[in-house]
DNA sequence: TGTTATATTCGGTATATGCCGAATATGTCA
DNA sequence: TGACATATTCGGCATATACCGAATATAACA
């Protein structure tokens, strides 16, 4: 593998970390990033010098992330990987989360009796509702725009 | 503490979880925004049931994160913690991670021989530019508001 | 400068997580 | 159904992290 390859690898990795997302998970996003083609457990243990068991359960994980697809092989046991082309649809999974959160202040607004923890409360859950649907509206702009 | 209260920090914390917050500084989180004055570090470790040292780890972990404030007491060693209020530079944070993706994408067009590959990684980072550029607009457009 | 109040650091322990190679399960084909 | 190819699970080890209580540092003030 080129330097430059593996220096991009890093770099991606480097991003997805703090994300929570495993060393190895990250590492391998950033490889299929660069993959022209979709990638067999074999040549990915090799190429990012990990254990296959390891790679199965990167794999995997980014699959569940749906950073990555999984392609069976016809005729053969074999799997393949290759990046999710609808990386938009992960965002907005994160945008659940956004979701959540002003669902959750919103309640906690019933849970206090002071009027100022209240107020702070309910104007948190707007902003956040506010981005959510900031966000989703971009999304359908980008969505109208590619097709 | 009342079991609704309760409930709401528990609720709080799980969203912080998988942001990779450790769990008793996402419970503070909770704790404060429920609380209505500025809370010294003994009432936290009392009422949340954590050692004193592991609230001050947690708090300026919070103050790290931009989560909360710190208020020095006049005439006393004493600090106090209440959730900031500028939320919005909070996700703007974030927001920077999305930049940051979008370079490195950018940077791996050139790296890639294949001209697949090439596309993909710049209309990847094309994505996600746009989405941080729509995140900004939000932002200023509720600080207009607000102001 | 000494005493007190308070926050912070430190060392130890327990827990969780990631990774590996070996063992196992499962799909494919003759 | 047997033999092979391949993915997955499992058990163990190493590493990182969170948390605690005790020890220490630091600010405030007499």
């Amino acid at each position: 593998m080129a330097a430059s390859e593996a220096r991009f690898i890093e770099d991606i990795a480097r991003l997805l970390l703090p994300w929570g997302v495993p060393s190895t998970a990250a590492r391998l996003y950033g490889y299929l990033l660069l993959s022209a083609e979709p990638a067999d457990l074999d040549r990915i243990a090799r190429d990012l010098e990990i254990g296959k068991s390891s790679a199965s359960v990167a794999a995997r994980l980014l699959e569940k992330y749906m950073l990555v697809r999984r392609l069976g092989v016809r005729g053969s046991k074999r799997v393949l990987y290759e990046v999710s082309d609808n990386y938009v649809d992960m965002l907005a999974e994160q945008n659940r989360l956004l979701q959540a959160l002003a669902d959750v202040l919103r309640a906690g607004t019933r849970v206090t009796r002071s009027r100022a923890t209240r107020d702070r409360l309910a104007e948190m859950a707007d902003f956040y509702l506010v981005v959510r649907q900031g966000m989703d509206a971009t999304f359908d702009r980008w969505r109208a725009k590619k097709r």
